[in-house]
DNA sequence: TGTACATCAGTGAACGCGCGTTCACTGATGTAC
DNA sequence: TGTACATCAGTGAACGCGCGTTCACTGATGTAC
């Protein structure tokens, strides 16, 4: 069955066969794909991931999915649409990172800030592709709002968090600031490890360690 | 004399004309160009920026040089090597604005290490397409890792300035560490800024003010 | 259970586009005499 | 100062390529009777 395959990219594309005989039993059951759009979303990803976000192509996550160019233009409005999907799942994905990080530590600690910076920086280096994408999003459309929505709830997180080191349940201009400064030293750590500018002796620490002296030197120890 | 061009896009090539005129003192003294390596290095830098350096085309370069599409051959091996030199100059100029932001401010102040991040971020917030080029250089060419020299040379001075702060003319694990967790924070601040995150609420306080916050909270004051 | 039919997810061919780069060329320039 | 010539920076046409998207189509599926 595999050999009558049309497609060019011998081994990528074997590869693709065997997942989708795993999750259907045979290659393509019929004429219909029965699951078409969540296997483009797939292909999509795994194009962000490995070519990054501006070299990804439709043409490519069709041929990934074997069918053809014409094919995802029933299931999304255009390129950006199948892009803006696999930002949003990313966005989802991490968050539930961050609540399973945070979920063993107790209220009002300083490792529940730790917790939230790990995340967003294994985050980023698992799926460096996707974590680009995810910042490139105007939010001029509606759609676009969306997806800088989910951002701001994900920093109201942090926000909360620290109030809750301060022994409030209301969110401060101080905390403001202080989560502000937090999330731009994870998110430049974040760049600066995936553009691979950390080779050398730059990060003189292990990732744990500068998290903990991070958090010592902004958020209070717990009260 | 202007009316004999060819080229389409009117305003944009007419200012072009202008400039040209201005330098030049009329539109094409002949055949030759004269200036033709540099102007393109130009046209390639404002690309970068009205584009990003992922929708930079040599193509529109040479219109907007207004020279055949394949002139540029003549002076670069290929698109990589434009984009690499508007690279360079960038990191140049960046450390040029470092040093002159630094000079005012007498040795081992705080002063000067929230000069060097302002100087940082505001090249950034100036400069945001090459700035971004800036760092999409992978180092595994010989070409490649001139420029990532270039960036070490840069980090090596935020740690003598951390070193001299601590009242020490060597530099020291302690030292590479915080000019590590204040590059990471200028770094993040920086595309948070130009991906257009910080919008809303989420900086709270001006620049300045935050700076002087990180400073303090990682750098100590002089001795 | 069997048939007619509407639905709609896929096909495959085609489109126009802009791209990076090469090629044989041309014509302006600078130099040797 | 004037002429012959080598140099080489630019031309313009062409190349093959992969792209995003549209189009009329086809054939499998689910439903009404």
């Amino acid at each position: 069955m595999l050999e009558t395959l049309t497609l060019t990219s011998g081994t990528r594309h074997e590869k693709d066969q065997i997942m989708k005989m795993q999750s259907k039993s045979k290659k393509r059951a019929s004429y219909h794909h029965g699951d078409l759009r969540s296997q483009l979303i797939e292909a999509t990803r795994e194009l962000v991931e490995e070519k990054g976000p501006d070299n990804f192509s439709v043409s490519e996550a069709c041929r990934r999915a074997g069918v053809s160019t014409a094919a995802p233009y029933k299931h999304f409005k255009d390129k950006t649409e199948m892009l803006r999907e696999v930002a949003a799942a990313g966005m989802v994905r991490q968050s539930e990172q961050m609540m399973a990080e945070l979920a063993p530590h107790p209220d009002g600690t300083q490792a529940r800030i730790i917790a939230l910076g790990r995340v967003y920086i294994r985050f980023a280096t698992a799926e460096p592709g996707v974590f680009r994408l995810m910042f490139t999003w105007s939010g001029d459309t509606d759609d676009d709002q969306k997806l800088y929505a989910l951002g701001d709830e994900k920093f109201a997180v942090v926000q909360m968090e620290v109030a809750k080191c301060h022994g409030r349940q209301v969110i401060e201009d101080e905390d403001r600031q202080k989560a502000f400064m937090l999330w731009s030293f994870v998110h430049g750590l974040s760049f600066l490890s995936i553009d691979g500018k950390l080779a050398d002796n730059k990060m003189p620490a292990d990732l744990e360690t500068i998290l903990a002296e991070i958090a010592r030197r902004i958020v209070p120890e717990a009260a």
